[in-house]
RNA sequence: GCGUCGGUACUCAAGUGGUCAACGAGGGCAGACUGUAAAUCUGCUAGCUUCGGCUUUCGGAAGUUCGAAUCUUCCCCGACGCACCA
């Protein structure tokens, strides 16, 4: 049983900083995490996707800090409920097969190592749901329902929503919420972390714990990570940084963001006070130019995942790929035939999809040999060796065998 | 089971016999401009091409037709409504 610190700077840093709102109030959990109690407490995540990503992060920093005051942290994976999935705006989840969340579960807890400690005296547990949700019988889940009415339930922006719209809304789905709650209940925690869009699940699961437990679960919302003007880093934008990514991409990432992001991300995922980013703040309003801040951001987000030596390296990296157009380093390599075609050797090493688009690309003068300067127009051009770049980002080695 | 409406490219979504590789929007890619971006403007976004064209796509299969994403038949899938549940 590891000791409890009391450690007020601490505990006001995770009741104030990137947090979306706090349950029952953010007083009674100060008093409780003053009152040297060891507490239990989780967050959730469903295993949709092989990686963890920042937004993943914002949650699992705070469970660190947890961890570091000497409470029972658990990183829960939902593989159980992945099953069912999580409500979506839009529609119907997918659902997952088993091959697939074992697939993605695969790497989380690797991943997230970077971020909380499963080793040492107060490790972190590796839960999944599946444990217990798999067991329940019917009856339990008639029990579970019947705690709720299916107006509570429907309170749900989302579902409100769907019903509006008239998106098929199917019943497994409405008891999303009750799943989530009660793997709550079957751990017996004393609180639950998780993104402002679970504020509905997590307060189910708050009525649960009193029903079942006849205990006070408290709820930390936490703030998203979405830029103030709703520009959000997603997968489909294709600037989300997944913890999986390795130092260099999570830079190039970083900076991709929108500048209207970059208080948001320094609040939430860097270490840099709060007095730091207000000055930044009243900077950037007078004008100053917000792309330093943004370099800061992206440095401090890679530094918190990877440590400070990859970050530098990461950065340094960066500011000659794109402030001085050289050559990163880190190129992928190719091994091609002698007297190869340019377009043959790009396309069979997928670099480009087609024919047809490396023709595009000829045309659009997108590819230049680096070495020799020169930008390729002839589409029949021979492979010749060295560092070809495609657009302003694609790089690759060719080396003639 | 009956009925109605649907299934179109990465996504959404037009098209309802030829002018359709298929409008438009989003996304993506590229170029210009910048502070990497974002915003903006421009072009591209099925495959193959000797750049003339050629080939394959509109849930699946078969058919009608000189010609089909568009019509017919059967099948598969979805939504909604109704009925049934002895």
């Amino acid at each position: 049983m590891s000791k409890i610190i009391i450690d007020e700077e601490k505990i006001d840093k995770f009741l104030e900083r990137g947090v979306a709102g706090i349950f029952p109030s953010k007083e009674a959990l100060k008093t409780k995490l003053m009152s040297g109690e060891r507490l239990t407490i989780y967050q959730g995540f469903d295993p949709t996707g092989p990686y963890l990503h920042v937004g993943h992060a914002i949650g699992i920093r705070a469970l660190k800090i947890l961890q570091d005051l000497g409470h029972e942290v658990i990183f829960l994976v939902g593989d159980f409920t992945s099953k069912i999935g999580d409500p979506d705006k839009g529609s119907t989840r997918k659902v997952l097969t088993d091959e697939e969340i074992e697939k993605n579960m695969s790497n989380w807890k690797k991943q997230a190592t970077q971020l909380i400690d499963f080793k040492g005296e107060n490790a972190v547990k590796f839960e999944r749901n599946n444990k217990w949700l798999s067991k329940l019988k019917l009856e339990d889940i008639l029990k579970l329902m019947s705690n709720f009415t299916i107006q509570q339930i429907l309170q749900r922006d989302l579902f409100k929503k769907r019903l509006k719209e008239d998106i098929p809304l199917k019943l497994h789905e409405i008891i999303y919420p009750l799943m989530q709650g009660y793997d709550g209940v079957a751990m017996g925690v004393d609180m639950e972390i998780g993104g402002a869009d679970q504020i509905f699940n997590m307060l189910v699961g708050r009525d649960l714990s009193k029903i079942y437990l006849n205990k006070e679960k408290f709820v930390r919302a936490n703030k998203m990570m979405d830029a103030p003007d709703g520009i959000t880093m997603s997968k489909t934008k294709g600037n989300g940084i997944n913890l999986g990514d390795d130092a260099s991409q999570m830079f190039g990432k970083a900076m991709s963001y929108p500048d209207s992001a970059i208080l948001n991300g320094l609040e939430l995922l860097t270490d840099i006070s709060m007095d730091e980013i207000k000055n930044i703040e009243t900077k950037i309003k007078t004008g100053e130019n917000p792309m330093r801040f943004k370099k800061l951001m992206a440095y401090e987000i890679v530094k918190s995942i990877k440590g400070k030596k990859e970050a530098s390296v990461a950065q340094e990296n960066w500011e000659n790929t794109f402030s001085k157009k050289e050559t990163p380093e880190n190129v992928d390599e190719f091994i091609v035939e002698s007297g190869m075609l340019l377009m043959e050797a790009l396309v069979s090493n997928k670099i480009v999809s087609s024919n047809n688009d490396f023709r595009r690309l000829v045309e659009e003068g997108a590819i230049t040999h680096k070495e020799e300067d020169k930008k390729i127009t002839d589409v029949k051009e021979v492979v010749i060796n060295g560092v070809y770049k495609i657009g302003k980002k694609r790089f690759c080695k060719i080396i003639i065998k």
